[in-house]
DNA sequence: ATTATTTTTTTTGAATTTCAAATTAAATCA
DNA sequence: TGATTTAATTTGAAATTCAAAAAAAATAAT
């Protein structure tokens, strides 16, 4: 009875409180089997604390729907232990495939992933325009998907969840964008839009968003579940995960940290304001600064600036030191706030070594509060160009979860 | 079957699945009903999406064992409408006394409140030394205790929890205290010295959460799920309520604003570090900046500083100046990260105008990322002097709330 | 080779919770 | 006085979960 399938949307509407309670278990089980990887019932039951019978019928359930599968014993067991064998169950690859799309300005990232988080295909598109209308942006991702799922060898149709990542303010919730620099228009409901060109239900949220998903699910905070998320493109993001769940604040558009300020009447950033932190640490933050300290060496992009500094040039190593400091304080101001156990430094480009050093850590944990408790742990995590795609899908795919039980326990009549 | 009485903690460990499950429901009756005041059976089911059948049977539950009550219809009602009239619940007063306890540099203070939040006495007894040993603490705040329960004429052992405020990081988890100005020693297991004192449970947070807590359950926080509240004594603190609860982090001390760093290498703080928000915006940091700009006038203390200000002293002025616009740089940033519906400045005394005025604010909102939704709403809420004793009262009702539900869950059987 | 032991998983029957539907209660309206 | 309306309660059924018992599947011991 295993699916393969397209989920209806429709059907997700309010749930009543004993909906939810039917649901919880079922939710739970599956979470803690795609945070394991794989799992055998028995540590479900200890880690979800729901009993050994009730996980046997939730588990029993999900198979014969094909949303999860138990692994085959390949190797002869290592540690030979007496007692029936336990059988390690995991996500069901093939039940659905789930793409997800980035959009920065010279191009459209589309990865398209199975249930359990493989890469089955992925692909490029490059844009001409970095900012364009609704509509011509919708037509190029769905253009950008298709020509990914051509390459797979596979049709649209049977994509189960679309998730979009923009920079931007986003409310993930209403799927509705405040502003991305990818857009001409304000206040688009993207969502709408998108919908008109495939059946199939999609997500959209603001990028750094995204990657503190994919983190969440296939990264560095596997089975942590509060942190923080910084990444840097050409903005600076953040993403908040507390208590398993991405912080979006009420009107969706929390986690600004690039926007924080860092200094009163301080720089001019992008976005019109001062002083906000990515007007010291961007990369045109730190170009508009080498060209006004222009020497006459004519530093042009940064890869040129970095290797000044590194070379021993005074400007190009003060203009890092300040962007590393201003970082640093942010970053401080940040675990004053959250006090999160740990912050995960996400980067898809090498080039940011200068922020995410150990100078810069080390300054950030003289600048938080002290206590006599361990600081928070700081990962710097460099995953490939695929990461803020990735960072979609993994909403994705957690959003059909969701779906997928939830019409599940409706249609058990 | 009425209860006054002491609740055992030690009941109360770790639950099972369905424990938790159990639970909910008839906390989520009881919270509703508190967060309402009082409220009818209809209205608790459709706030709740609880059946009224369900709802009959738990608030049977509650009122037997004495915890809520039905409220005598007063007035013959105004509005007459057809049908069978409705009887409102309300949380049964008698059925707890709970002590709430401030401890700041030159007084503690003391409030008795009912279970229903209603002022049974308070006390204040003042401290000769702002910072003592442990033991000394501990015997002045049973002290305090003892006399506002002489005052109110019963005994100590009729109340059923306490909750005590401090300034400093606290893990209230753990009812433990990394560093408190009160307290000579640093990492003090605070709950186990007052534990010796008293058999009642004993509740002890950071004093900003508390005020969070009782704008949440008393002020003008009730009824909403997310929100902010900022407070002012002599350091600057900060609480997030998060989805109906205190965010606290990982280490228990999350939210610690006045530390939040507004300068790079900024002025000087008490804590020893430097561009600390409560550096600028502190009563101390204004008087210092007093002394130093000293222009013969001898500004002596915050009254005279804020009297000269208004009569136009340039000086002062500008003092009181560059601390609001600190403090709405700071304001800009809390928003920019958490995004929250509404911010409560939250105060005891009214001397903190210079802070809390329509300028700042109105600054602050500037220097927010802009979109087109509505800006979070700002509350200047002057509490009186028993404030942040309500505040660790505030704490312990509920508490003690959870307590007895789940004593209520376990006891049948 | 057979039995004992250990550990995981499944089955079973009971307890609990919740709800929909029907019923009762208590008011006003006609 | 009876009809109507709304709130609260009762009742019986459905769903969920679990403890305990049983079964399954391995190794260890004899």
């Amino acid at each position: 009875m295993a699916s393969q399938g397209v989920i209806d949307l429709g059907k997700a509407g309010r749930l009543s409180h004993s909906d939810e309670q039917r649901e919880s278990g079922k939710q739970q089980v599956i979470d803690t089997i795609r945070a394991a990887g794989s799992i055998a019932r028995i540590d479900i039951s200890t880690a979800t604390r729901v009993s050994p019978a009730t996980v046997t019928a939730i588990t029993a359930e999900l198979i014969d729907v094909g949303l999860i599968e138990e692994v085959v014993p390949e190797t002869p067991r290592q540690v030979a232990k007496r007692g029936r064998p336990r059988v390690a169950l995991k996500i069901r690859g093939e039940a659905h495939k789930i793409a997800g799309i980035k959009v920065s300005h010279r191009v459209i990232s589309v990865v398209v992933l199975d249930f359990e988080g493989n890469n089955i295909v992925d692909h490029e598109l490059p844009l001409q325009l970095g900012r364009m209308p609704i509509d011509k942006l919708c037509k190029m991702i769905m253009d950008a998907l298709g020509q990914a799922c051509s390459k797979g060898g596979f049709d649209v149709s049977s994509i189960s969840g679309i998730g979009v990542g923009l920079a931007g303010l986003v409310d993930a919730k209403r799927n509705f964008v405040y502003w991305s620099s990818s857009l001409d228009e304000r206040n688009v409901d993207f969502g709408a839009h998108l919908a008109r060109h495939t059946p199939c239900p999609i997500f959209i949220d603001n990028d750094a968003n995204l990657v503190a998903k994919a983190e969440h699910l296939f990264g560095k905070g596997r089975n942590v579940s509060d942190f923080v998320v910084i990444t840097i493109e050409h903005g600076v993001g953040m993403g908040i995960v507390i208590d398993n769940q991405i912080y979006r604040g009420s009107r969706g558009c929390g986690a600004e940290f690039g926007h924080t300020k860092v200094q009163l009447e301080g720089a001019l950033c992008q976005c019109g304001q001062r002083g906000c932190l990515e007007a010291y640490v961007g990369d045109y933050a730190l170009l508009r600064e080498a060209n006004i300290t222009n020497d006459g060496t004519g530093h042009r992009d940064l890869g040129q600036l970095v290797a000044a500094a590194r070379s021993g040039d005074q400007m190009a190593r003060s203009i890092f030191d300040r962007a590393g400091r201003m970082f640093a304080m942010g970053l401080a101001n940040v675990v004053n706030i959250f006090d999160p156990k740990l912050i995960i430094l996400s980067g898809a480009r090498l080039s940011f070594d200068y922020l995410y050093s150990d100078q810069v850590i080390e300054e950030m944990r003289r600048w938080v509060v002290q206590i006599d408790a361990p600081p928070p742990e700081v990962l710097v995590h460099n995953w490939g160009d695929l990461m803020w795609a990735k960072g979609a899908a993994a909403y994705a795919i957690e959003e059909v979860s969701t779906l997928a039980i939830r019409e599940l326990a409706c249609s058990e009549n």
